[in-house]
DNA sequence: GCAAAAGTGTTCTGTCTACACCCATGT
DNA sequence: ACATGGGTGTAGACAGAACACTTTTGC
């Protein structure tokens, strides 16, 4: 039984989220090699023996992107021993939001991004990868304003209600997310306005010192609102 | 970079929690062998070739508890470089809750329960890993009723509300949890009473078609009861 | 002056919390 | 009859949901 583990390898592989044309959208990379030549998959790479797994997917991340200081949060493990067709590569799985300003990536025909409404066939078992953390950032976004990762440092309220709504897929009452919205700890009244468009100018806002994680924030409810 | 991960080796580790002597207690075994000889660990091994990590997590469990249909649940891979001081060891830590009397084993020296709030010195970064078994599991009974897999199959709300007590660490009001128990979904009102003991029989309950996961239960909240 | 998005309050309802006494049984 | 744990109801506070109109700007 030992003799047998010899042959596991162990990759992380990190689903890299955005907001993007008013989807959300993941960051992948088309595969060179066999197996799953010329399909997309997410990024990812071996562990290297001196690191952790978080440091290993930040590395991974921020040789990807370019973006450092985000939310990196370890999703889960998949080891089906038939997930990689020619060897047992056990994943760990990581996801981050970010800002697609903050990205410095040349899109081209071997990188890019696609909506997670509406992917591409992908390698592996990555499908269930990137559904599993869309499923698991609208599980913290109940939680928490993760969303906040997704939106330029100032931002307006209804640019932040764009983004919940992408994530929770349905729309939200304006005056009722507006009034909880307000009340976040960390959101930050600026003032400043948006110019330009050609409408009434918005009020800006940032967050400050978030803490995620905190356990009941409940920012958005699990209730029946309109779809 | 390929070379480095020759030497990973992967194991997966399973936190075995129950109620017992009233407090929640984690099964442990004493370990054999360099590193860590004569301390205690959680349960753990390899993951075979021809398994995925759930089969490997259960056919542990059941190698050590001989217990199956269990609440077993992913917790997290820790992969410090150096949580195994000879080899690079990442690990898939699971976690499962069952019932003391299922249970089929011949404590000895060698295995053993401990309570999670009096552990004995442990191998390994198996502080951490028990400890987040047990936020973990808290964190989920703020969601379903998982403590039903502590229970026996009929059984009183005061022991219930015993085990969600030792969970969430604090007292909980008599009158307020016995309303919210009786509006669970799944628990059904049996038509026996406990006999015996030497007071008023007691009501017996049992759950039927128990849907861990699923949203909004929100069995306790998290506000100020009593401590 | 009109198109387009920004902004704003109130009512209702359900859930959570706090809290104290009577009941059924065994001895 | 008493000791022990079983069992019950209500009032106040708070949070979520529903819902429609006025304001400000660019053109």
């Amino acid at each position: 039984m030992f003799n047998e583990t010899k042959t596991h390898e162990i990759t992380v592989d990190v689903v890299i989220l955005t907001m993007k044309n008013n989807a959300i959208q993941v960051l992948l990379v088309k595969r060179m090699n066999e197996p799953f030549k010329d399909k997309w998959a997410i990024p990812g790479g071996y562990v290297r023996l001196s690191e952790n797994l978080d440091q290993a997917a930040l590395r991974l991340l921020k040789e990807r992107t370019n973006v450092d200081n985000i939310y990196l949060e370890q999703l889960y493990t998949f080891g089906d021993p038939l997930r990689h067709p020619n060897a047992r590569v056990i994943t760990c799985a990581y996801f981050a939001l970010v800002r697609a300003e903050d990205l410095n990536i040349a899109t081209s025909p071997e990188i890019g991004w696609h909506k997670v409404s509406d992917l591409p066939p992908l390698a592996f078992d990555h499908k269930e990868i990137i559904e599993y953390s869309f499923k698991r950032t609208r599980e913290r976004l109940e939680l928490c304003p993760v969303a906040y990762q997704l939106l330029n440092e100032k931002f307006t309220l209804t640019e932040m209600q764009k983004a919940y709504e992408l994530i929770m897929n349905r729309k939200l009452d304006k005056r009722n997310f507006r009034k909880k919205a307000l009340s976040t700890e960390g959101l930050i009244e600026l003032d400043e306005y948006t110019k330009s468009s050609s409408k009434r100018p918005a009020r800006l806002y940032k967050f400050e010192n978030i803490r995620l994680n905190s356990k009941r924030a409940h920012f958005i409810s699990g209730k029946k609102e309109k779809k």
